[in-house]
DNA sequence: AGCACGCCGACT
DNA sequence: GTCGGCGTGCTC
């Protein structure tokens, strides 16, 4: 007979799509709809599992005996309301097992079963003896410089931590001798005290008025040009949501979430900003997850991940540099922060502010169709004028490291003037690849289809895909010749030309390998100061730290971008043009940007330069919509790896099976209707939407354009259309015989929903 | 994902 | 004679 009592239906962090249904632990009262997003500790096979309860009901595997759970971490749900059905929603958006959602919105020591930690904000003050023995203690001393600071009033820790270096220990020094006492602060003595800003232009006044106008939900794209002020926005509204008694989010990309940017927030804002970045430990990520969930936080500032703090008085979302690529989490689940944070707002019914120089071509065609509040500043704040951009034609040009005698001249004149200079190269090492001259042999990655980059100035190998490295064979191990040569320019390479050339001015080089740590890169840059010097670097220096005194900056090595198969390569390319180049001459000296290609009649150089980046984002938008890309389709991509070679395009065959006979195979099976063949063959550019209406096209597999990496061999099936509903629903239909297939134990498998490329 | 169970190779 | 390789199956 079937057993009437609810059980609870836990999601657990597994690859699993199904929850696991469990007693409540003895001792405790019958399960509730309270207990919904409820932490709970259970046993799982040999071993224990925290999961979260997803529903109580009646059970549903069979006759099986269940088994008990073991305990409840917390009194209370740690996720309900708005926050668990946005989890939700992105559980069945990235069709991912809700457990492993949970999980990945959860910081990792409430994942581990840790209790939610204390999060009081606690004060220092003396005791009445403290109070009459001041001028008692050693004149000079710690304990005393911390006495009188508390003289006249009491002090919170992070006052403290500002104020005084080293006050832990005397603190405790004077704790021990009954002087002075530790006091939690009430939460209502915290009242925002803002500072104002500069007064704003009529642009930015007239965005703060709109954004002030729209107190629930509406998206808004603030799409203004570098040093518009972007955040004299961001910052008003922010205080307008605090005067209401409101908490904000912030989303930024992992570089741009520097110390200053922190402390003008403080400044301003005149509350405590809770910082999430990845230089934290679990222990502190876990205090600001819990200060937001109790509301204390009332103004959170992080990277992607921080998208998921619960928000119990959310007021407001800005995604800051929304178009940046670093949004979207590239393993695990799969999700997009900004998408995420504009689910959330709808949600909460709050304002979302997008904002970035350079829109992604999702939110301007979102902007355009009337979704988002489009809101533009192309005013440059104080006397800045934008920098004079030109481009420099190196066909037959002698090159010295990648440089061209022209742009040598220019360095040399903008150091000689003073100035500052970047070098912006998008390939980190020495070469990107090391070649015997006498056999044609190059160095490639054993472990991937990959060649090897060259670093240590010729003396170390190592790939970028995997980091295996290795010292440089002294001969070619074919034809044993010495010849090996190191082919192509990286940024190390550039810095050992720069150095020689201009030995007179520093040369600092900054990427992923000069520079691990964030404070490094600003300690870098405050070393350098105003004086003349270049600064060779990736991407990695598109943004973040102001230089007041760069006058020039350089581009090499933009063309393989001109021509790269990924969709998204000119969006990106057009991007990086326009961020770096607003890094020249941001005070009042004016700058200049040098654009060395061997393409300089290339369209998109001429669409960017000639009418900027919106010009460049229309003609590039045309060009989606005849390809049928994003944001005109929608694209998801099954991806699969193994060891042995034939496993995972045996998957994918597999897996296509699986899928409802719509349109399948490669470019066979596109239904067009009688009006779309006519308009395609009234083109001249090739392909029109190659999609039936309401239906889905499978592409694929094939092996991806990496077939190995890492050891792994790899391949991928490509599902698209027009009509997102119909690409989800097909998913749905699909995916638990994917699950069920017996290749499916032999491959490691990921769907990847909105992939940011291809390959 | 773990973890156990299970059946075949070079080692204390 | 065992330790251990990773194939396969299961987890309320």
């Amino acid at each position: 007979m079937s057993d009437p009592d609810p059980v609870l239906k836990v999601a657990l962090p597994l690859p699993l799509p199904r929850l696991f249904d469990y007693l409540e632990p003895s001792s405790e009262a019958a399960p509730s709809a309270d207990d919904i997003g409820r932490r709970v500790r259970v046993p799982f096979g040999s071993r224990e599992l925290i999961g979260l309860i997803a529903a109580i009901g009646a059970r549903d595997s069979g006759d099986a005996e269940l088994k008990s759970a073991l305990a409840y971490p917390d009194d209370v749900a740690l996720f309900h309301g708005e926050l668990l059905a946005s989890l939700r929603w992105l559980a069945a958006y990235t069709h991912a097992p809700l457990g492993e959602v949970l999980a990945t919105a959860l910081p990792a020591a409430l994942r581990r079963g840790e209790a939610l930690p204390d999060t009081h904000l606690w004060a220092w003050r003396l005791t009445r003896e403290g109070e009459a023995e001041v001028e008692r203690l050693r004149n000079g001393s710690r304990p005393r410089r911390l006495a009188e600071w508390l003289r006249t009033r009491q002090r919170d820790e992070d006052a403290l931590d500002a104020e005084i270096e080293g006050w832990r220990s005397a603190a405790r020094t004077l704790a021990q001798r009954g002087l002075a006492e530790r006091v939690a602060v009430p939460a209502s003595q915290l009242a925002p005290q803002p500072q104002p800003g500069p007064a704003p232009n009529e642009e930015q006044a007239a965005a703060m008025a709109r954004i002030d106008a729209a107190p629930a939900f509406a998206p808004f794209l603030l799409d203004g040009v570098t040093g518009s002020g972007k955040t004299e926005v961001y910052l008003h509204a922010i205080a307008q949501c605090l005067a209401r008694g409101k908490q904000a989010l912030v989303l930024v990309p992992e570089i741009g979430l520097t110390p200053q940017m922190l402390a003008r927030f403080r400044a301003r804002l005149g509350v405590p900003v809770h910082a999430l970045h990845s230089g934290l430990n679990d222990g502190e990520r876990a205090r600001t997850w819990a200060a937001a969930w109790r509301g204390e936080a009332r103004v959170i500032v992080g990277t992607r991940s921080a998208v998921f703090t619960p928000l119990p008085d959310a007021g407001l979302i800005v995604v800051d540099e929304e178009h940046d690529a670093s949004y979207k989490q590239q393993d695990g689940i799969r999700y997009h922060a900004r998408d995420l944070a504009l689910v959330r707002g709808k949600a909460l019914d709050v304002p979302v502010l997008l904002g970035s120089a350079t829109p992604s071509l999702e939110s301007l065609h979102n902007a355009q169709q009337g979704r988002y509040a489009h809101l533009r500043l192309h005013k440059r704040a104080g006397e800045a004028k934008p920098p004079a951009v030109r481009v420099l034609d190196i066909r037959k040009r002698p090159l010295d490291a990648g440089l061209s005698p022209e742009l040598h001249g220019a360095i040399r004149a903008a150091l000689d003037a003073g100035g500052q200079v970047l070098v912006f190269k998008n390939r980190r090492g020495y070469a990107p690849v090391l070649l015997c001259h006498d056999c044609g042999w190059s160095a490639h990655c054993k472990r991937c289809d990959a060649p090897m980059t060259v670093h240590a100035g010729g003396r170390r190998l190592q790939c970028h895909h995997c980091g295996a490295r290795q010292t440089t064979p002294p001969a070619c191990p074919d034809c044993a010749s010495l010849a090996l040569q190191p082919q192509g320019v990286g940024t190390e390479r550039i810095e050992a030309a720069l150095a020689e050339r201009y030995g007179d001015v520093p040369v600092l080089r900054i990427d992923r390998g000069s520079t691990r740590r964030k404070d490094a890169l600003e300690k870098l840059f405050d070393k350098l100061g105003a004086e003349p010097g270049v600064i060779v670097g990736t991407q990695m220096l598109a943004k973040g730290h102001d230089l007041r005194n760069l006058t020039l900056v350089a581009v090499v090595g933009i063309d393989e971008g001109l021509f790269s198969a990924d969709f998204r390569a000119a969006e990106k390319l057009a991007q990086l043009l326009i961020q770096v180049s607003g890094r020249a001459g941001r005070a009042e000296k004016p700058g200049e940007v040098w654009l060395q290609t061997h393409h300089p009649e290339h369209p998109l150089l001429q669409t960017l330069i000639n009418g900027g980046y919106h010009a460049f984002a229309e003609a590039e938008l045309a060009q989606r919509e005849a390809a049928g890309f994003p944001p005109f389709a929608h694209l998801a991509l099954l991806r699969a790896e193994a060891k042995h070679a034939d496993v995972p395009m045996a998957f994918l065959h597999a897996a296509k099976n699986a899928f409802p006979p719509f349109e399948k195979g490669g470019q066979g099976g596109f239904a067009l209707d009688p009006d779309m063949k006519q308009q395609q063959q009234n083109q001249k550019q090739i392909p029109p939407p190659p999609f039936s209406k309401g239906g889905i096209q499978l592409q694929g597999p094939i092996t991806a354009p990496m077939p190995k990496r890492a050891g792994m061999h790899r391949a991928q099936l490509l599902i698209s259309s027009p009509n997102r509903r119909a690409l989800h629903a097909a998913i749905d239909a699909a995916l638990p015989d994917v699950y069920a297939l017996p290749e499916a134990r032999k491959v490691r498998w990921s769907l990847d929903i909105d992939p940011m490329d291809l390959y």
